[in-house]
RNA sequence: UGGGCUGUGGUGCAAUCGGUAGCACGUCUGACUCUGGAUCAGAAGGUUCCAAGUUCGAGUCUUGGCAGCCCAGCCA
């Protein structure tokens, strides 16, 4: 906890309430807010968001606020404020008594509304979308003003009380700010405010039919709320004028808007629309399947919170668009898991193995390290006896080179056991190999061989009267290639996933100290990687995720080869 | 001659007042090892978008280009 170390880089948001802080600006406070749509499920692109957030709050001594932006029913449920709660709660962020919600302040919006329509800023305009798109002009040619621009305040100080008690449909007309429709800036061509919509809210009920835009809406929260920094992603940067228009027709408090560029992560999407798409039909199982960037799906897949932390820090905060690596935020997982994760010994694609010079009845308890980055972990006992499984993979009839386990006449160790040697590879009908039998050296024991000889391969193994069976989910990228977005036409970001991102093993020999687990879990199956329990694991029938792999430099041998 | 923003190894970020372009991931070697993990040591990889200018000296300052991204929802 020293300040020893150099000056940590600050990045450029750092560097702006710095400098707001040595000029005393809001009196030196510094108050963040995390602002969601409850319309769909937090992803590591939000975790970016939250790090931030709430971090800048806690890195200067200040506040950050968990805000519901719900202004808009039509999207909006209660299942994604409780799971967006869930989420930053578990990523380790703490809003306090700090929970707030558009919502809660839609009275005061319409206050201010009413203000601005009495100043002669606001007007109710009943032109139709069709109308409306037409008048706004281009990116390149200024807009016609409405022709209902200019009504009397009495007028629509009428007509917008009427629109609140529901006299219009939805769509018939709008309330707009009158700012300038020739102005270069396509969000100052007298934006619309509020919209009339009968839809049933997930907090307000049928309080309201008519609701406020967010460009309306989301500057007024932050200033309502105090905030000092209004941190948000880069495409919001041309809406910072409207923000401040309002903001200074009603002289309220200006929080300052800093924007950054969102995280993109290869091999994935953080589209909410395109992930609710595979949600909704079927192509994922639900918004928390381990193969999609969810924070929910990150969790069930086993990646600690503090591992996306980590990640969220070395990716640091810029205004440039990039595409980050996603074998970073791997690299990040394994890291945190090396260090924390009980070893144990899995097989996922057993074979068997026969002792032939063990004793049939013997039943040996052997010492195996829980941790070797942390001693204080321990140690526990495996049973070893005359029947066991070895990962397939982990023999070859006619080994290369490089091969270093099992094959005929070799000798390898198995991990805190013997010495084996094998002297038999027995084969079905249709040459496909059942059945090992191997010698073992009972000098051995424990792993060692008293005469010092060598042994250049360690297997993994499990006793087979012991194991527990259980079914393993292995996942690999969701999309095959590094941008799914980049899409040809007549084409779908569909077409780019991957047919092997999930592969379903049953039949895996576990350890039998693992027998008492709870969904969450975590292991590494030596040799294999990381694994946890699934929340559809049960007593009777064990499921396993993978996590991901350990880095396997024999895979990379092979890769190369091909 | 619409506005806004951004250009630094493959990727993501640094570089104080203008002073030898660094770090991480990835890649490739090698050492070590009862996980082909971890760890350790090392290597490759840059026209700092381009050009001109200022300066003893420019990633940084000036001017002019070029490229990319965002904006024409009653979405956020």
């Amino acid at each position: 906890m020293t300040d020893e170390q150099p000056k940590l880089k600050l990045n450029f948001i750092q560097q702006i309430i710095d400098d707001d802080i040595s000029a005393n600006k809001n009196d030196s406070r510094v108050h963040t807010r995390f602002p969601p749509e409850p319309n769909g499920y937090l992803h590591i692109g939000h975790a970016k968001s939250i790090c931030l957030n709430f971090g800048l709050a806690d890195k200067y001594g200040g506040k950050c606020n968990l805000r519901f932006d719900d202004t808009n029913p039509s999207k909006e449920e209660i299942e994604y404020v409780q799971s967006i709660k869930e989420d930053v709660a578990w990523l380790g962020f703490d809003w306090e008594d700090r929970l707030f919600f558009a919502s809660d302040y839609f009275e005061q919006f319409y206050d201010h509304a009413v203000t601005l329509i009495k100043n002669g800023k606001a007007f109710v305009c009943d032109l139709n979308l069709e109308d409306m798109r037409q008048r706004r002009g281009t990116l390149t040619s200024p807009g016609q003003e409405s022709p209902f621009r200019n009504r009397e305040v009495s007028e629509n100080l009428d007509l917008f009380e009427r629109m609140r008690k529901g006299e219009f449909a939805d769509g018939f007309c709008t309330l707009r700010a009158k700012i300038d429709m020739a102005a270069a800036n396509m969000n100052m061509r007298d934006p619309v405010m509020y919209r009339v919509m009968h839809a049933t809210h997930h907090r307000s009920s049928d309080d309201w039919c008519i609701y406020p835009m967010y460009d309306w809406a989301h500057g007024l929260e932050d200033s309502i709320e105090g905030i000092t920094h209004s941190i948000c992603t880069l495409e919001f940067e041309d809406h910072r004028p409207l923000y401040d228009w309002f903001l200074d027709q009603l002289n309220l408090h200006h929080p300052q808007q800093v924007e950054f560029a969102r995280l993109d992560l290869n091999y994935t999407m953080m589209s909410k629309r395109k992930l609710l798409e595979l949600v909704q039909e079927g192509l994922v199982k639900g918004w928390d399947d381990p193969r999609l960037p969810t924070i929910s799906g990150m969790r069930r897949r086993g990646y600690p919170p503090t591992a996306i932390r980590e990640f969220c820090s070395r990716i640091g905060v810029a205004k440039v668009k990039g595409v980050v690596d996603i074998a970073l935020l791997q690299h990040c997982v394994r890291d945190e898991l090396n260090k924390k994760a009980p070893r144990v010994m899995g097989v996922l694609d057993p074979l068997k193995v026969v002792i032939t010079n063990f004793p049939e009845d013997l039943v040996e308890e052997l010492d195996a390290i829980n941790n070797p980055e942390d001693p204080s972990a321990g140690t526990r006992k495996v049973p070893f006896s005359r029947t066991l499984y070895i990962e397939r993979g982990d023999f070859m009839e006619d080994p290369p080179r490089k091969f270093f386990r099992l094959g005929p006449g070799r000798e390898v160790r198995l991990r805190y056991g013997y010495f084996v040697t094998c002297t038999e590879a027995i084969k079905n009908e249709a040459g496909e190999i059942t059945e090992l039998r191997c010698t073992y050296d009972p000098a051995t024991k424990g792993g060692d061989s008293p005469d010092g000889r060598k042994v250049k391969g360690t297997l993994h193994w499990v006793s087979a009267a012991h194991a527990l069976d259980a079914e393993v989910r292995l996942y690999d990228h969701l999309f095959s290639v590094e941008n799914p977005s980049a899409i040809s036409d007549g084409s779908d970001f569909k077409d780019n996933l991957n047919p092997d991102s999930l592969k379903v093993l049953t039949g895996c020999k576990i350890e039998p100290s693992v027998n008492d687990v709870r969904p969450g879990d975590g292991f590494q199956f030596e040799r294999n990687g990381y694994f946890c329990v699934d929340k559809d694991s049960t007593v009777e029938r064990l499921i396993f995720n993978r996590t991901l792999t350990l880095k396997d430099a024999w895979a990379k041998i092979q890769k190369k080869k091909k």
